[in-house]
DNA sequence: TCAACATGTCAGCAGATTAGTGACAGGCTG
DNA sequence: CAGCCTGTCACTAATCTGCTGACATGTTGA
């Protein structure tokens, strides 16, 4: 798994807490990257429907209420289709366990990605942003 | 996340249900890999004591019981202490959401790693090669 | 004793992935 | 129209991934 999901939560977060310095360079700032990053991952949270962008224009904004985005909106708008676990690509199909190993990991792993989905589903970005002005104080 | 992990259940399944082709030449076979790949993933597992092996001698042997393995056990053998998430690196230590994303961010993501960990100490090896048996008829 | 074979481990390779960066077309605003 | 912004592309360097050859070391049976 790559950073961009932690980047992508990072610009939510601003993006709700302070939408006037939300243009790709102030939070290329805040997030420690170049604004070329910030504006790719912007770029998947818009196609997502996370967020609008104009372009030309300097910000963003939330196209819902914080409070309805989840972390898992945010796990999907970044990750696309891509799963925790991967399988091997060649087992042996002649063999009883090769022929079967890859259906058995994939009810396995699939109920296992669901747990974590689920968990993900429980956070929003307004618990996230709540916490976080809980811990600056 | 490597496929790894899939390896190692399928090596383990392996030597449960045909410990007679347990060498790493076999393996290999019913894999789809090089033996040096079963050699490797075997040390991995050998390390977290999860079978046991001996220079020298072909095959390898579980080190308790298929029902007291659980998937969670190779999780970690193979993955030590890696988490699905990654954080960003260097976030800004003077904005008030640079500030303490990473903590907020360790919070929530080691929720979703704990029920994805919950989630996969449900399943044992013995649940596997059972389900495998019943998939091979 | 020794030939044959096995494991354990390392080094190196090619291809994919990751993060960062410069460049620039195109849109907006005063 | 000057200045600034976003969206997107191409390129680089570093890292990861899977595979493979090589070889030291241990075991076994003749």
């Amino acid at each position: 798994m790559n950073s961009q999901y932690a980047v992508a939560v990072h610009v939510l977060s601003l993006i709700d807490r302070f939408p006037e310095h939300s243009s790709s360079a102030d939070m290329a700032l805040s997030v420690g990257t170049n604004p070329v990053v910030i504006r790719t991952v912007a770029g998947q949270l818009r196609r997502a429907g996370l967020i609008r962008t104009r372009q030309g224009v300097a910000g963003a904004s939330l196209s819902r209420p914080a409070s309805q985005i989840t972390l898992l909106d945010v796990y999907r708008a970044v990750n696309g289709e891509d799963r925790v676990f991967r399988l091997h690509e060649r087992p042996h199909p002649s063999c009883p366990v090769g022929a079967n190993i890859q259906a058995t990991l994939e009810d396995r792993f699939g109920r296992a990605q669901a747990a974590l989905e689920a968990e993900l589903a429980r956070s929003t970005l307004a618990d996230v942003t709540a916490d976080l002005a809980c811990r600056a104080g």
